[in-house]
RNA sequence: GCACCCAUAGCUCAGCUGGAUAGAGCGCUGCCCUCCGAAGGCAGAGGUCACAGGUUCAAAUCCUGUUGGGUGCACCA
C-alpha cells in the first residue's frame, strides 16, 4: 500500500480527468489545518482559472468523486476551493500497520527512476589537511549516496583526491630543501623505492604552508615548484614514487576522520588516477575541433551566444604543458564512462558552491565533446561554514579550523553536558541517561557493588587530593566546593583525608557514587587516570568507564550533532556554526533525535520485560491520529530529497516525526496503559515510530544507541 | 565592471512548480513529574516576509527596479 497521500493524489487526478481537467491539478497534501482536515487538495482553483470555470463548482464536483472513495471519510469544499480531506481512523489504523510491517523501508518507497549515479566528493588534498569545508561535502554526499541507494540507485562513491597540482610540485620541492639526500631525489637511481614513506602526516601539514608561503612572495620558489608537476607529470620515477608515499599517508589519516564521521566511499580515486587518460582525452579534443591554442595554452571554448555572464574557457594544457583540476576532471568522467560497470548515467559533484561556473565549464566541455548526454552532470554545491561573524569560519589565530580540532571540540563540548554541578556541596549531577547506561554497562561485565564503588571514589578522591597539592592542575578548573574541601587542614595528613573520604561515600547512593565519580572525570577531562599505578584495579575500572563514556556515549552523541547540524540547513546556503546550540540536547539538534530515539527503545523495553507484546493498531485518539499522518509522509520526504538533492527534506521530516511521539507520548500512557487492546496497539505504534526513526536516522548517517 | 546567490519573529532557520489566520527551534511568560527517560509536554506573547512598483480572484512565493550582505570571474585545485 502506497501513502495516504499518494493514494489521495491518485484518486484526486483521476477525477479531474474525468470532467476533463489536467490530472497535475489533483495534488493531495498534508493539510495546513489540523483541526479542518488530515489533506487537502487546492487543484480546483487553478484549473477553474485555465477552464474559465468557478472554481467551487470544479471542487464541489471533484469533493463528490473523492467522496465515493473508500479511504475518504469526507470531504468538504472550503473557501474559495479548497477541498478539505478526511480519513477515517479504520484507513489511518490500517496504514500503520503496513508501515510496521514493511522491514525494508519502514513507509518509504522506491525510486520511480533509478539510475546508475557516481558521487563524487570533490577530495580532501593531499596536501592540506581536512578543514570545516570538508564536513560538509563529506556529510552531504554520505547521505546522499545512503539516501540514493535506499531508494533503489546503483550508487558509487569516490572521494576523488586532490593529488595532481601545483601541491604536490610544492611539497616535493620542500622535502627536497629538508632532505636532499633522499633517495627520491636521484635522478640516478633506478629503483626500486623503499615501501616505508618517508614523511608522515605531520610533515605533510608542515611542508604544504612551508612551500606555499614562500612561494606567494617569491617567483622563483614557485617556479622550481611549477617544474617539479611538470617533472612528476612527465613521469619522473622518484617523483612518482614520493607521490605514492604522500596519498597513502594523506589517505590514511583521512580514513581516521572519515570513520568519525560514519562516512564510507567505495573508491579512493583521486586526479592522479586518470593522468594516462589525459593524451588521449586532448587528442579527441582536437579532433573534434574543439581545441585551440591561446597565450601558450590549449583551451576549449564553452561559452553560448545565449550566455549572460562571462564564461571563461576551459584550459586543456596550461602554458608550460602542465594539466589542472579541469582536464582531470574531464578525464575521470571520461574514466567512468568507460571503465565503470553497469556504465555511468549521472553524476553528482558535491563540491562548495563556490565551484558553480568551473563546473559549468567541464560539464559543457564533456557535453561538447561527448563524453556523455547533456544533463547528466549535475554540480551539487552548497555554502560555507560561517563563523559567528557570518563569515567563513575561522580559528581564533585566522587560520582554518581542522576538521579533526571541530570533531574533537564538539565531543568535548558533548562531554560538558553531560553533567552539572551542584553549586552548594561541589557534588556532580551526571545526566541521568549516562548513569543508567553506566549501571547497565557494569551489570553486565562485573559485579560493581555499592561498596566497591565507595572504594573506587575514595581512591579518586586521594588521587585528586594528591594531584592538587603538587598543584598539578589548575585550580580554577576545580570546583570552589571541593577545593576547599580538599584544602582543609584536617586533611594534610593522608591517613585523616581518606578517613574523611569513606565518610562522605558511606552517606552516598550507588547512583550518586557513580555520578560523582563520573562528574570527576568529565569535570578534570579523565586527566587523573594518568596518574593512577596502572596495576590497580580502580585504575582499570576507571578506564574501561572512560573507554565507555567516551567511545559509546559521547561519540555517537557528537556524531549526530555534528552530522544534523550540517544536514538540516537548506544545502545551498551558508549556516553559521555554533557548537553550544548543536550539541544541545534541546531542540531541533542531533542529540534531541537520539534522545527521542532512544526513550522509544526504553519503553519497549520495559514493556517486553513486562511480558506487555505490540498488538494490532487501532487509532483513536488525536494524538495516534497524528502520529499516524506524521508516519505517512516519510515516503514523500525521501523522494523530494533525493530529487532536490536536498538532505534537509530528510531532517525536517524524521524531527516532525519524533515532535508528533512526543505529543503522543506526553498525551497518552503507552506501556503504562492498562487496557492490554490499547496497549498493545499503542506499543505497536510506538515500535513503527522506532523503526522509521532509526531508517531515517541511518540515511542521515546517525546511529542510534540502546541508551544515552 | 559583469554575473550568480541571499534578505522571513529578539536570535538561528523552514516555507518559494502562487492558495485559507506565514511555520519550527532557541530565548521569554505560565502550567504539567506519588505516573512509561521532564534532555520532555501543553498553552501564550512575539512578523509592514529588506524596500518600491507590476501580474493575479489570490504574492513570502512569479516579473521589474532599488538598497544591503555574500561569492565568483583562464595557467592553485
Amino acid at each position: 500500500m502506497a501513502s495516504l497521500t499518494k493514494d489521495l493524489t491518485a484518486a484526486a487526478s483521476a477525477a479531474f480527468s474525468a470532467i476533463g481537467l489536467e490530472a497535475r491539478w489533483g495534488d493531495v497534501r498534508r493539510s495546513d489545518k489540523p483541526d479542518l482536515a488530515d489533506f487537502q487538495c487546492d487543484g480546483a482553483m487553478g484549473a477553474a482559472k485555465s477552464a474559465g470555470r468557478n472554481p467551487r463548482e470544479i471542487a464541489s464536483e471533484i469533493a463528490e468523486v473523492l467522496k465515493a472513495y473508500p479511504a475518504v471519510l469526507s470531504a468538504e469544499v472550503a473557501g474559495p476551493g479548497f477541498i478539505n480531506l478526511r480519513v477515517s481512523d479504520a484507513v489511518l489504523s490500517a496504514r500503520a500497520a503496513d508501515i510496521l510491517a514493511d522491514k525494508d523501508m519502514a513507509g518509504g518507497e522506491p525510486a520511480p527512476d533509478p539510475q546508475v549515479t557516481v558521487i563524487d566528493f570533490g577530495g580532501p588534498n593531499v596536501a592540506k589537511p581536512m578543514h570545516v569545508g570538508h564536513l560538509r561535502s563529506a556529510v552531504i554526499g554520505d547521505t546522499l549516496q545512503r539516501l540514493l541507494k535506499f531508494l533503489g540507485d546503483t550508487v558509487t562513491s569516490d572521494t576523488h583526491l586532490g593529488d595532481w597540482g601545483l601541491q604536490m610540485g610544492h611539497l616535493v620541492t620542500e622535502l627536497y630543501d629538508e632532505q636532499p639526500d633522499l633517495i627520491y631525489f636521484d635522478e640516478s637511481y633506478t629503483g626500486p623505492y623503499p615501501d616505508e614513506p618517508p614523511v608522515t602526516i605531520e610533515d605533510l601539514g608542515r611542508l604544504y604552508p612551508a612551500a606555499s608561503n614562500k612561494a606567494k612572495d617569491d617567483p622563483a620558489r614557485n617556479q622550481r615548484s611549477q617544474n617539479a608537476v611538470a617533472e612528476l607529470q612527465a613521469g619522473r620515477p622518484g617523483y612518482r614514487a614520493l607521490l605514492k608515499h604522500f596519498i597513502n599517508v594523506s589517505v590514511a589519516a583521512l580514513k581516521v576522520d572519515y570513520a568519525f564521521l560514519n562516512v564510507s566511499f567505495d573508491l579512493w580515486k583521486g586526479e592522479s588516477d586518470v593522468d594516462h587518460l589525459i593524451p588521449g582525452l586532448i587528442e579527441r579534443f582536437c579532433k573534434a575541433g574543439l581545441a585551440e591554442e591561446s597565450q601558450g595554452a590549449l583551451i576549449v571554448h564553452v561559452a553560448r551566444e545565449s550566455d549572460k555572464k562571462e564564461m571563461p574557457p576551459v584550459m586543456l594544457l596550461n602554458s608550460r604543458g602542465g594539466t589542472g583540476y579541469h582536464t582531470t576532471d574531464l578525464a575521470t568522467i571520461e574514466d567512468r564512462m568507460m571503465h565503470m560497470h553497469p556504465t555511468a548515467e549521472r553524476m553528482l559533484y558535491v563540491v562548495d558552491q563556490r565551484q558553480a561556473l568551473h563546473f559549468e565549464q567541464v560539464f559543457r566541455a564533456a557535453e561538447l565533446v561527448g563524453l556523455i548526454d547533456e544533463g547528466h552532470l549535475e554540480h551539487i554545491g552548497f555554502g560555507t561554514v560561517n563563523g559567528p561573524d557570518g563569515k567563513p569560519f575561522k580559528t581564533r589565530e585566522g587560520g582554518v579550523l581542522r576538521l579533526a580540532d571541530l570533531i574533537l571540540i564538539t565531543t568535548e563540548a558533548v562531554k560538558e553536558k553531560l553533567f552539572r554541578e551542584d553549586a552548594s556541596t561541589g557534588e556532580f549531577i551526571v545526566h541521568d541517561g549516562l548513569t543508567r547506561a553506566i549501571q547497565e554497562h557494569f551489570s553486565l561485565n562485573r559485579k560493581l557493588g555499592r561498596r566497591s564503588l565507595a572504594k573506587l571514589y575514595v581512591n579518586l578522591m586521594m588521587t585528586f587530593r594528591s594531584m592538587r597539592m603538587k598543584d598539578e592542575w589548575n585550580v580554577r578548573k576545580t570546583s570552589t566546593s571541593f577545593n576547599n574541601i580538599i584544602r582543609k587542614s584536617t586533611l594534610k595528613s593522608e591517613a585523616n583525608a581518606m578517613h574523611y573520604f569513606y565518610g562522605l561515600a558511606i552517606d552516598k547512593t550507588k547512583s550518586q557514587l557513580i555520578d560523582t565519580i563520573v562528574g570527576h572525570l568529565l569535570k578534570f577531562n579523565f586527566r587523573a587516570l594518568g596518574v593512577f599505578d596502572s596495576s590497580r584495579s580502580s585504575s582499570i575500572i576507571l578506564r574501561r568507564l572512560q573507554e565507555y563514556i567516551e567511545e559509546l556515549y559521547a561519540r555517537p552523541i557528537a556524531v549526530a550533532a555534528l552530522r544534523f547540524a550540517d544536514l538540516q540547513n537548506t544545502r545551498t546556503t551558508n549556516y553559521v556554526f555554533d557548537i553550544e546550540r548543536f550539541t544541545s540536547f534541546e531542540g531541533k539538534t542531533g542529540p534531541y533525535l537520539l534522545y527521542a530515539a532512544v526513550r522509544i527503545k526504553s519503553l519497549l523495553r520495559r514493556a517486553e520485560a513486562d511480558g506487555n507484546a505490540p498488538g494490532e493498531i487501532v487509532v483513536g485518539h488525536d494524538a495516534e491520529r497524528a502520529l499516524v499522518l506524521a508516519l505517512d509522509g516519510f515516503g514523500a520526504a525521501l523522494l523530494g530529497a533525493r530529487e532536490k538533492r536536498m538532505p534537509h527534506i530528510l531532517c525536517e521530516h524524521v524531527f516532525g516525526l519524533s515532535q508528533a511521539f512526543s505529543g503522543f507520548y506526553g498525551a497518552l500512557p503507552i506501556a503504562n496503559e492498562s487496557d492490554p487492546a490499547l496497549r498493545a496497539s499503542r506499543l505497536a505504534l510506538a515500535t513503527a515510530v522506532l523503526r522509521q526513526l532509526e531508517v531515517g536516522l541511518g540515511i542521515l548517517g546517525i546511529d542510534v544507541p540502546e541508551r544515552m
